[in-house]
DNA sequence: ACAAACCATAACCACACGGTTATGGTTTTG
DNA sequence: CAAAACCATAACCGTGTGGTTATGGTTTGT
């Protein structure tokens, strides 16, 4: 088995990420990394309590994992969650640029 | 230029595709090819307004075209409007497994 | 020990959203 | 030409959603 866990449903991820807002704060935690709510909370532009319901939709869809370490808690994305929307759009043979992308690369590598 | 019309914003592709029937419907319209409004509403298992204004979500994030002929109206799926979706997938480094997939097979042609 | 910081949950609110029925315009059919 | 089919839009409605403030529980700092 390659998946650490098992995926949340497709639908979990495509509703979590029709937000502008959490799209915003699972880029944030990519580009830098573990973050607390309060650090989320002065990025996101909105208040606390917000920022943790967004969490926990993003935690629904697994997008997020979570550490607790005192009385803050740390939160990291986990892109390995965005497998079924990605197996979604395999379907529509979307990904034909990647593959000459790939090729192409592979190619000069190879000289 | 590659792209035949200018893509929609990234944010009407999610907020399009973050409805069950509208993917449904846009699915549909990838495996069945060109529909009517009629034949998708009997599909959809919805009214015909309903359909309708999903179709007009889907218009509006470009994912599907319409062409009128006589008093029914064809709709057909754009796949190419998904690039605002793969384009943002892609900063998250989560196609390797297409990566590793492009690669065996190509070995394997190799030999 | 007490105050402050951090976070989650509850309670509430405005409004966006997905559904419906009603209506009307255009086009085909009988 | 009248009737029916097809579709889009309007009007309406219940509910979900994203935001707020209020509250309380832990944990840290003084």
């Amino acid at each position: 088995m390659v998946l650490p866990v098992k995926p949340a449903s497709a639908h979990h991820v495509f509703r979590a990420l029709s937000d502008p807002t959490r799209r915003a704060i699972f880029e944030e935690l990519t580009r830098q990394g573990e973050q607390t709510v309060h650090a989320l909370t002065s990025f996101a532009g909105v208040s606390q309590p917000a920022v943790s319901k967004h969490l926990t939709v993003l935690k629904r869809a697994k997008l997020v994992r979570h550490r607790r370490a005192g009385r803050e808690t740390h939160y990291r994305a986990q892109p390995d969650a965005l497998a079924p929307m990605v197996d979604w759009l395999r379907h529509y043979g979307v990904f034909w640029r990647d593959r000459f992308d790939k090729l192409e690369a592979l190619l000069e590598r190879m000289e």
